[in-house]
DNA sequence: CAATGGTTTCAGTCCTTACTGAAAGTTCCG
DNA sequence: CGGAACTTTCAGTAAGGACTGAAACCATTG
């Protein structure tokens, strides 16, 4: 029926509308949202400008983030001017990963307030050593979450 | 030393910086890196206003989103009318309660999608499958995590 | 090597949202 | 109850970043 295209381009919008509240960039939600419902899977940048009427501008910006970011990637056909993107196999875990150094910034942070406070009492200490040790805990739990993910899939896939 | 006070502003500064970093706003971070540092614990609007070089207009919308989101907590001394701000205790553990419902909110968009492409062959629906996939096992995951934070303070603690 | 199809770059515009400052509101005290 | 200390509200401003559109750039084909 012709209303699912309406419908799928207001998913598109909505996963604009999400990855706005999670910090991200509007176009850069639509991108991966058009790249999730799409068919074929890939997209040329022209396409990409074309569905989610945005400008080629936008799309080169918003693809190079997130091909650096490791959510998507760049395919090339032979004899076609064209450069296609599709949505990186594994991103979900990438997307963590790239969370994860975030939590290291703020772990960071934590670690060059204590060393202000390297001569204070404990109790005026205490407050960053949580903050500190929040992150790194999160930070270590990480790498098994991503592996107990990656066994999952493993089994559901063959 | 007097440029501790400097460094200390300094810090401050920092986690302004690394919260925008995060999708926060700077102020969040800024008051947020203020009470972890400032002695005593707790501070009053006007004296987050002084330390930070901030108008008292723009502590009140933060303190109370910070409070909102659970990472603050309101002290009232009797006899005083100033009311104080301090850490939450708990609030690393809330902040990822917080994020977990951006989890569910994505995982709401995937089955959305899904739904459209309820009678599309399997090979198009896989990908926003994953997608689901991904959220729930990160959705589901969550509570385990925060237990073993739970477990980890209280044995270090006591 | 010129022409065409396609992408990137970049200067400028627009939109959003954080922040300010002043006025209004609240709470405690004499 | 009037006044002082403090906080909230709100209209307006400022700052930042996303997006556009046009021009430059690159690659493929005749």
């Amino acid at each position: 029926m012709i209303d699912t295209d309406v419908q799928l381009a207001h998913f598109v919008e909505e996963m604009g509308l999400v990855f706005t509240e999670m910090g991200g960039s509007r176009m850069a939600g639509r991108v991966l949202g058009r790249l999730l419902i799409c068919d074929p899977p890939h997209q040329s940048s022209a396409e990409l400008a074309e569905a989610l009427m945005a400008s080629s501008g936008s799309i080169s910006t918003v693809t190079r983030q997130l091909v650096q970011g490791g959510m998507i990637e760049r395919i090339a056909v032979p004899g076609e001017r064209a450069t296609y993107f599709r949505i990186r196999p594994g991103m979900w875990a990438e997307s963590v990963r790239v969370r994860m150094a975030m939590l290291s910034l703020m772990r960071g942070s934590a670690e060059r307030g204590l060393e202000l406070l390297a001569s204070a009492p404990a109790a005026r200490r205490r407050r960053l050593e949580e903050f500190r040790d929040f992150y790194a805990f999160m930070e270590e739990q990480t790498p098994a979450l991503l592996e107990a993910w990656a066994r999952k899939r493993a089994m559901e896939e063959r």
